[in-house]
Formats: structure tokens, C-alpha cells, sequence
DNA sequence: CCTTTTTTAATACGACTGTATCATAAAGAT
DNA sequence: ATCTTTATGATACAGTCGTATTAAAAAAGG
């Protein structure tokens, strides 16, 4: 048998040089050369792992979903009040956790190069998403009277555009003030509403 | 004298190409030949008013800023309410006009290729644009006791996203919802609000 | 040691990239 | 008609791209 090399942690480790290779110099200059360098292994041994690089891009892809889905589900299950709950969540989707900001800018890429692509099957709209979180929280929480339909185009369209500042201007936008901005617009929407700074 | 060609009409010409192309497969993907072949013309020919790519990338750029801003400027020139002028300000930069989805479109590819380079000089941001507005605004316009600051922040990335949300899904977005969700925002803002449906 | 299977590295191929060169074509001036 | 300037098109070069091929190295079982 062979030199004993875990397949899966393998794999995990190139999609994170792909990561970093995305987040330095964007999707259409990472080559599978360049990827191959920042993971420090050879071409013919990244392709042992991935025959193409679509399948490399696209496994890298599903990676940031899945770690993104997973700290959103976290996130629901740590209960809390439906005003935290949305607003943590929310923030999960934007550069907030520093430890998070590599993650998002790929995903920002991806979102970019399937605009670009004119791909038929887009990563997850964040509307729908923030449509579904609207319409689930219990009433009474929300104030009377909104029109669910328009606070989720104009809240999806804040976060996105949060985000797409804060990856653009950092120093603008230091976690403390997306997470105020954020707060500050939830809480028109809300009858009880949250503190502005972090517990 | 030779074979007389408009030289400034010409550059335009390759421009509003260049323009096309970006928006077809975008700007990484949009070499030269392809640009030329869009544009009708050889190779040599269109080195011939752009010896390099930067150089026609550049100069098709500035076309666009120096439209847009053109269009702004005429919309103060109008006159009209603050308010009014606010509004129609905005929906310039939001792919509302049908016949300035193009130029939107090329405007957003160049912001984000500016983003991925890590360019140290940076296409307008919205940011400054909204801050400079809501600061000029004369008294009794605005609400009292709003945050300047954060409201410009919370305008831009809601504008931004807003941007980013209708050149990803025109078909959930027409210019109706886009005015919409703009001015039901803005009426937050102000004393006297604006009607929802355009003149 | 030898065999077998997994893993790695080197090299090659055709396509495309930006840029350069150069000969030619077109058109007004003399 | 000739000259001169502007404009154009064809071709070439060196580089990178994704992918394929192939041989060798590494590691475990017999």
C-alpha cells in the first residue's frame, strides 16, 4: 500500500490555497499553476486530486457554502430572540469575524464570476434568504404595517452592499460600524430594539 | 493628407466595443482580438489608437465616468427639490434606465476589477458621492436628529446593493421595484416625502 | 527483496494572450 | 502622376493557459 496520505484533509488544504490564491488576485488569474505554488505542490499532484479545474474551483466553491451554512445553522441553534437571532446571522454574511474575511471575499469572487459567466445556476441569492428570516419571525416582533416583500429587497440589498464596502474599504468599515450600521436599520423594523454595541 | 478618419469618433467607437465585450464575458476574458473583432476592426488597426491594452482599457473607463457624471450634472442643472434631486441622483447610478444598463454594467466589471487588483487608485465610491449630498441637503429637508455619517453609509450600501442585485437579477428588479425600494427609503429620511411612482 | 498500489514530478501539446514589426493601402498635396 | 502622411492588415514572438502523458518515487504487503 501506499504512502498514506488523508484524501479528504488533502483536498481541504488545496481548496484553502485556492482560497487565498482567489482573495489575492481574483478567480480569473488563479491559474491551476498558481494554485499548485501557494498550496506547494506540484501540477501533476494537484491534478491527481483535481482532473480539472473547474471541479477545483467548484469544490472550493461548495467549501466556503458549507462552512457559511454551518455557522448560520449555529446560529439558530443557540437560540436567542428572534431580533439576535436575525441580526447575528446577518452579520455572518458580512466580513464581521475577522478569521472570516478570506471566506467572504472568495465568496464575493464567486458570486462576481457567476454574474460574469452568465452561469444558469447562481449561488444562493442572499434575498431569499433574507425574505425567508423576514416572513418566519414571530408576529409582534416586527412592526405593523411593513410590506415584507419591499424590507427584503431593501435589507438584502444594505447587506450586500455592506459587504461589498467593507471588502472594498476596510478601514471604513471596521466590524464595529457594520455591525451599528446593521443595527441601526434592523431596529426601524423592529418593536423592541437591540443594543447597538456587542454584548 | 490621408484617408481623413475622425480620430476622437473612432476611439469612441472602440470604446462603446470595448464596452460590449466587458459586458459579454468581462474585462479578464476581454483580449484585445476580441475586442477588435466586436469592433470590426484588425488587430493593427486597433493598436493604432490604443498601442496598449491598459491604454483602451483606461480610456474606456473614463468614458463612462465622464457620462454618468455628465447626466448628474444635468440633473442638477434641472433644478427641482432637494428631494427629487436626491432621487433622481441615485437612479442614475442604479441600472434604471434601460439605455444606460450597459454602462452600468461596465461600471460595476471596473469597480470590481479595481477591487480583485488591489489598483491604489479607486473608482469613485458611492460613499463619498451620498456623504457630500446628505450634507449639502438644506435644513428641514431632513429629518431631525439623524447620524449624517451613518445614514450615508446605510444610503450607499443600499444603493450599491440595490446596483448589484438588478444587473444579477433584472427580471426581479425592474426599474419600477428599483424606484421603489429607493424611495421608500429616502422617505425615512425626509420631512416631506416623495410620491412613489415616477412623474 | 519484490510486487503492487498510491502518489508525485517533469515534460509536452495546442490554444490563446499582449505586443512588435513591417509591408501595403488609401488619400490629400504638390 | 508623384510624394507624403495616415491608416490598415498580416504575421511573428515569447509567454501563459488548461490538460494530457508518462516515468519515477514512495510506501506497504507478501
Amino acid at each position: 500500500m501506499p504512502k498514506q496520505v488523508n484524501h479528504e484533509e488533502r483536498k481541504r488544504l488545496i481548496a484553502e490555497a485556492t482560497w487565498r490564491t482567489i482573495s489575492q488576485v481574483g478567480i480569473e488569474q488563479s491559474s491551476v499553476r498558481t494554485i499548485a505554488k501557494e498550496a506547494g505542490l506540484s501540477l501533476g499532484a494537484l491534478r491527481y486530486y483535481f482532473t480539472t479545474q473547474d471541479e477545483l474551483l467548484r469544490f472550493s466553491m461548495d467549501l466556503v457554502q458549507e462552512r457559511v451554512q454551518a455557522r448560520i445553522t449555529t446560529i439558530f441553534e443557540k437560540g436567542g430572540t428572534p431580533e439576535e437571532t436575525l441580526c447575528d446571522v446577518l452579520l455572518e454574511v458580512l466580513p464581521y469575524a475577522p478569521e472570516h474575511q478570506l471566506e467572504m471575499q472568495v465568496w464575493f469572487q464567486f458570486m462576481m464570476s457567476a454574474y460574469t459567466s452568465q452561469a444558469t445556476e447562481n449561488p444562493d441569492d442572499i434575498y431569499h434568504m433574507v425574505q425567508v428570516l423576514l416572513t418566519q419571525i414571530p408576529d409582534g416582533t416586527l412592526r405593523a404595517g411593513l410590506d415584507i416583500e419591499l424590507e427584503s429587497e431593501r435589507l438584502a440589498a444594505l447587506v450586500d452592499g455592506l459587504a461589498f464596502h467593507a471588502l472594498f474599504r476596510p478601514e471604513r468599515l471596521p466590524k464595529e460600524r457594520l455591525r451599528h450600521v446593521l443595527v441601526h436599520h434592523l431596529n426601524a423594523l423592529f418593536v423592541r430594539p437591540l443594543a447597538i454595541d456587542d454584548k
